[in-house]
DNA sequence: ACGCTGTATCGATCTACTTCAATACAAGGT
DNA sequence: ACCTTGTATTGAAGTAGATCGATACAGCGT
C-alpha cells in the first residue's frame, strides 16, 4: 500500500529519490482525495473532534451541501485510507486514520541530512 | 498565503481544528497539484536532484508525454508554490521550494499532545 | 538578419469530477 | 408489519482537468 515505504517505515522518496510510476499513482490517489476544499474541511472536522469520532448526522448539516454529496466525499476519503467508518445502530461514525496522515507527513519531510540543496547563485 | 499559519508558523489545523472555508480552498489547491502521478514524479525528480535544480530539457524526455504537457504540469506545480523556475540562457531550471512541503508536512503532523483521541462512548 | 533549439501558450478533444434529485438500504420504534 | 429517520447508491447534468498538435516566444550561434 502506498508503495513500499521501506523496512523502517520512513521516507521512500518524493523529496529524496525519483518516485516510481506505481508509487506515484498510489500517492496521487491520496493527495487527490485531499485536493478538494470540502474533503479537507470534512477531514479537519473529523480529526479535530474530541473523542476522535464524528457522526455523519453532525457533518451533513454543517456543510451547505446535499447529504448524498457529503456521503460521496466521505467515501473518497475512506477509499484513500484517510478515515474509517463504523456503524452503530442507525448512525455511522467516522474517525481519522492517523497512520495515513503520518505517512504523508513523513513523505513530505525532507531528511535532516539535506539542509537546502544550495541556494544556487543570484536570482532576479 | 495558505491561510495564516499562526505566528509560530506551525499547525493552523487540519488535524487540530476545523478548517475555515478559505483556508481549505487554499490548501486544496496545493494538494490538488500533488494529486497527479505525473506531477508527483516531476516533483520527486526535481526535489531529489543533487544541486537542487533540474533543467526542463532533462525532464521532458524522461516522461513519455508531450513537451507541452510537461510544461503545463510544471506550471501547475509552480502556481501551487511547490517549485520555482529560473531561466538561464536557453534553458529553464526548476527547483523545489521546501517552505511549501515543510508547511504541508506540518499541517499533516498531529501535535504530540494528542496520542489518539480515545474511542469515545456513544452520542448522537 | 536568419535559422535553430528549448520552452511556453493556445485551441480542441476526451475523460474525470462535483453536485443534485430520486431512490434504495439499514435499523429502531410503534 | 409498518412507518420514520439516517446513510448509501444510482443516474444525470454541468464543470474542471489531462493531453495533444500547432504555434508563439526566447536566446544562442552563424
Amino acid at each position: 500500500m502506498l508503495g513500499q515505504v521501506g523496512p523502517d517505515g520512513c521516507c521512500p522518496g518524493l523529496l529524496t529519490a525519483p518516485l516510481a510510476e506505481d508509487q506515484a499513482a498510489e500517492l496521487a490517489k491520496v493527495f487527490k482525495a485531499l485536493g478538494d476544499p470540502v474533503r479537507l474541511r470534512l477531514l479537519s472536522v473529523i480529526a479535530s473532534r474530541a473523542g476522535g469520532e464524528v457522526c455523519v448526522c453532525d457533518l451533513t448539516p454543517a456543510f451547505d451541501l446535499s447529504q448524498p454529496t457529503i456521503s460521496h466525499h466521505l467515501k473518497l476519503l475512506r477509499e484513500a485510507g484517510l478515515i474509517a467508518s463504523e456503524r452503530r445502530g442507525t448512525w455511522v461514525y467516522y474517525r481519522l486514520l492517523p497512520e495515513m496522515t503520518d505517512r504523508l507527513a513523513g513523505i513530505l519531510t525532507r531528511p535532516a541530512g539535506e539542509p537546502l540543496p544550495e541556494p544556487a547563485e543570484a536570482s532576479p
